[in-house]
RNA sequence: CGCGGGGUGGAGCAGUCGGUAGCUCGUCGGGCUCAUAACCCGAAGGUCAUAGGUUCAAGUCCUAUCCCCGCAACCA
């Protein structure tokens, strides 16, 4: 039996998810279950990567220790891809015993062979805030966070011959074009490569949240040494020979493009280090991006899968994000777009073709269907179509080009309602001598659905055996695709089950006024998408707030007593103000809209009582007031005296 | 010269080796009545960002320019 092992890469917890990494989850599970319709042994990996500083220091604020909190966060990222159908054969924790066991191995075993050894981490430390900086992050030559000098010093570490590898590893992707995908991504990484590699440190001792070093336990290792290893536990590298053999080489590894750097350079180093061969690929999907804006905290944007869920279902969403997004490039995410998939290609499309076949059956035929006694020209070419999109689809799976595969799944779709217009049923039906006519085109219809069935149980598993139930077939979980690609499979004289709406259209509420004039339709339109996305963004802001809540915020006229740009920075100015006796400084992105002379003088709205924050190493004492619709912003101001209270 | 992605009908996107510009949604017209206001057929809509070049032939290859986005490194 044919093997296959595809990986995810394994998340950091230091937030919740979002709906990237559902995205990438998604991919490699409807890989994964394709191979599994093939009859392949699979093996689908996905898990989280617990270690390093940020979770360490994370924790201390939270109040609980380390592994209190990766167990709480994690558990979350477990009960998102329940709730999504991932089928993962595994899920790998970086803080279980088995893998702490082989990331030692690994590290003994390089560093008997002399491609690890003890050297120096020099670095930008900043010793109040405890952290290390790189000479980009400075600020004027001081710490970024609390601006106070940086030494230079070293630290006692351990590093990996990384250099000593970069030509083995150039060769061997300019002799597999195959290895990084997409083209893009591998031009990237020769470039890369042809810049020079530097030996990579695997070590740390000013933290303790990770692996001891086996032969020094004052270290750690660090970051990528113990993530990438992960690929190697579960599949039986020190204690299931046999296991092993089986699934290495991996056949993918699906990671984010920021991240093919380390997968097809470090990642490699490492395996011939170990004298274990290489993954077959490594394939950087595109990211998701939000209304052309990449989704970050800052902009407040990010998309929780699991509200997704809540509201349209794992299925839809799994749709979604496999059919609309070109695997290697950016796609755009947006609710608009989801809710119009939704409509078109699953509930009116797919739903309705499983529902009006289902209600012919059941009206015509008493719910019966017979195997054809007459083959029509329509009939023939329906068939071929089938054999016709099965090939290609088992081509388009096979190599990653998913959204095709779809697209070509849900032209058969379109195919099979065609069919139904072509062939007429309901006339057939009121003519006796149409019978063998009539019932011809319901088994056809029949055969297509099993067929549409058990192709999109990679991308929608709840609806597909959905489907197959309502036709009345059973042991959907033994389905493979060599038994519906026969398009007689189904039993004379089957009896179908009642038809149920697989997914209802959603209607979008009109909140404008009713009967937009012709002409001004598309803006209504447009107005409706705009508000819907707001609401969508800000529901916490619709709750109503009391008056002593408002009170609670301290507003005040103010003049600005003097402003200047921070310093490498696009949009930040620091103003000084004068609050009435009283002066402070504070931090404003309004330099896109305002130069520091036009402000100075100016009486403008601030919050007086906001609780001081730092940004880029400024402690900004309050923030200034300003209107803005994403393009222009206008600074709220005053013509009253400095002090005014503003209610 | 920091790195990378992109610019193709109204919207979102495909476009492989250079060979008739395609898809989905939307719009307009028609058909059908089994069905979830569904489904089927047809039509309109394009200076492929701009300028130059290579070529019998350029969305595609080359050069230059403009614009948008992401990261490094910021929106209290």
């Amino acid at each position: 039996m044919k093997s296959f092992y595809i990986t995810t890469p394994i998340y950091y917890p230091s937030a919740k998810l979002h709906i990237g990494h559902a995205y990438c989850t998604t991919i490699a599970d409807a890989v994964a279950r394709f191979h599994r319709l093939l009859n392949e042994d699979v093996f689908f990996l996905t898990g989280s990567d617990e270690h390093g500083q940020k979770i360490e220091d994370t924790a201390k604020a939270a109040g609980v220790t380390p592994i209190e909190y990766v167990d709480n966060i994690v558990a979350g990222f477990q009960k998102l891809w329940e709730r999504l159908s991932i089928s993962n054969d595994d899920f790998l924790r970086t803080t279980e015993e088995r893998h702490h066991k082989v990331v030692q191995e690994i590290f003994k075993r390089i560093y008997d062979k002399g491609d690890i050894y003890k050297g120096e981490y020099k670095g930008l430390y900043c010793t109040p805030c405890e952290s290390y900086w790189t000479e980009h992050q400075l600020k004027d030559g001081c710490c970024p966070d609390c601006g106070r000098p940086v030494k230079e010093v070293a630290e006692e570490a351990y590093f990996f011959k990384l250099s000593n590898y970069a030509d083995r590893i150039l060769e061997h992707i300019e002799n597999n074009p195959e290895f990084i995908e997409p083209t893009s991504r591998r031009n990237e990484m020769i470039n890369f490569i042809k810049q020079g590699l530097e030996d990579l440190c695997i070590s740390r001792t000013s933290f303790d949240w990770g692996i001891p070093v086996p032969i020094d336990e004052k270290h750690v290792v660090y970051v990528w040494f113990d993530a990438l290893t992960n690929y190697l536990t579960p599949i039986g590298f020190l204690d299931d020979p046999e296991k092993f053999k089986k699934f290495w080489p991996c056949d993918i590894h699906l990671v984010g493009k920021e991240i093919v750097r380390f997968h097809s350079i470090i990642w490699p180093a490492i395996l011939m280090a170990l004298d274990l061969p290489l993954p077959k690929q490594v394939y950087g999907h595109g990211w998701l991006v939000v209304s052309g804006d990449k989704m970050s905290k800052s902009k407040g944007n990010v998309i929780d899968p699991m509200l997704l869920i809540d509201e349209f279902g794992a299925d839809a969403i799994r749709y979604f994000l496999l059919r609309e997004i070109q695997l290697g490039q950016d796609g755009n995410f947006s609710r608009d777009a989801l809710i119009t998939r939704i409509n078109s290609d699953l509930a009116n499309d797919l739903g309705n073709l499983l529902h009006r076949t289902l209600n012919m059956i059941g009206k015509f035929q008493n719910k019966k269907i017979y195997l054809p006694k007459v083959e029509r020209a329509e009939d023939v070419s329906l068939i071929n179509d089938a054999k016709e999109t099965i090939n290609f689809y088992r081509e388009a799976m096979g190599n990653m080009n998913i959204s095709e595969a779809v697209k070509k799944v849900w032209a058969f779709v379109a195919r099979a309602n065609k069919y139904i217009d072509e062939t007429r049923p309901w006339a057939l039906a009121k003519d006796e001598t149409k019978k063998d006519e009539l019932s011809a085109t319901l088994y056809n219809l029949a055969a297509s659905l099993r067929l549409i069935s058990v192709l999109i149980e990679p991308y929608m598993p709840t609806t597909a055996e959905k489907i197959w139930n309502q036709l009345g077939l059973k042991d959907f979980a033994n389905a493979k695709l060599s038994d519906a690609e026969n398009f007689d499979g189904i039993a004379d004289g089957h009896e179908v089950g009642a038809p149920e709406q697989l997914f209802p259209r959603i209607e979008i509420e009109e909140t404008e006024n009713k009967e937009p004039a012709k002409q001004n339709k598309k803006d209504a339109k447009k107005g409706e998408k705009k508000s819907a996305q707001k609401t969508e963004k800000s529901d916490e802001d619709n709750s109503e707030i009391s008056f002593e809540d408002f009170s609670k915020i301290h507003l005040r006229v103010v003049k600005v007593l003097d402003a200047e740009p921070v310093p490498n920075t696009e949009k930040l100015l620091r103003l000084t103000v004068d609050l009435g006796g009283e002066k402070r400084e504070i931090v404003s992105g309004i330099a896109k809209h305002y130069a520091p002379n036009d402000l100075i003088g100016k009486n403008v709205v601030m919050v007086i009582n906001l609780k001081p924050a730092k940004i880029r190493g400024i402690v900004s004492h309050g923030m200034v007031l300003a209107a803005s619709n994403g393009n222009d912003m206008e600074l709220i101001t005053s013509d009253l005296p400095i002090g005014s209270e503003v209610k």
